[in-house]
DNA sequence: GGCTTCCATGAGT
DNA sequence: ACTCATGGAAGCC
């Protein structure tokens, strides 16, 4: 387990050395000093503004983990979706969605905080105030 | 329009 | 069986 400080708070990750199992927002006991890895780097590069290709991810336990993963990679850096758009092109419905990006172990690297519900913020597990700094970080990147 | 209920829905546990 | 990070319709003011 590792920390990468980030300037809305500290970031653990569980880096093997081949690969990313788990990234939480927030502290957590057990957590070792910052390294160099590609979790880190990708994480200072995305909170610079800038996107790199992926760090490798362990694989998503269910095939429908699966293609959310690759759908929710397909939503653009400072744009968002609704959890109903989202289940139509999963072929899956609003709530189950929901539900399957509660269980995400990997936010910001699979973005799921970039949906949202029709008509207000939606939830997420570490807590809104992480997703408004989120969107909110994403917004000013297009802006510059 | 802005409430408040009710319920279909599918994935995860 | 039960829980949801929803959406939509229907009813009411």
């Amino acid at each position: 387990m590792h920390v990468f400080q980030s300037p809305y708070g500290p970031i653990g990750y569980a880096w093997d050395g081949r690969r990313c199992h788990a990234l939480w927002l927030g502290n957590r006991t057990g957590a070792r000093p910052p390294c160099a890895n590609p979790v880190a780097t990708w994480l200072e590069a995305y909170f610079d503004g800038e996107t790199l290709p992926l760090p490798p991810l362990a694989p998503a336990h269910t095939p429908f983990q699966m293609r959310l993963r690759a759908a929710l990679l397909a939503v653009p850096l400072g744009r968002t979706a609704t959890y109903g758009e989202l289940a139509r092109t999963l072929g899956s419905s609003p709530r189950a969605t929901g539900q399957a990006l509660g269980a995400n172990r990997l936010p910001i690297l699979i973005p799921c905080h970039r949906i949202v519900a029709k008509h207000g913020p939606g939830g997420f597990a570490f807590g809104l105030a992480w997703k408004r700094r989120l969107l909110q970080h994403e917004k000013d990147i297009l802006l510059r």
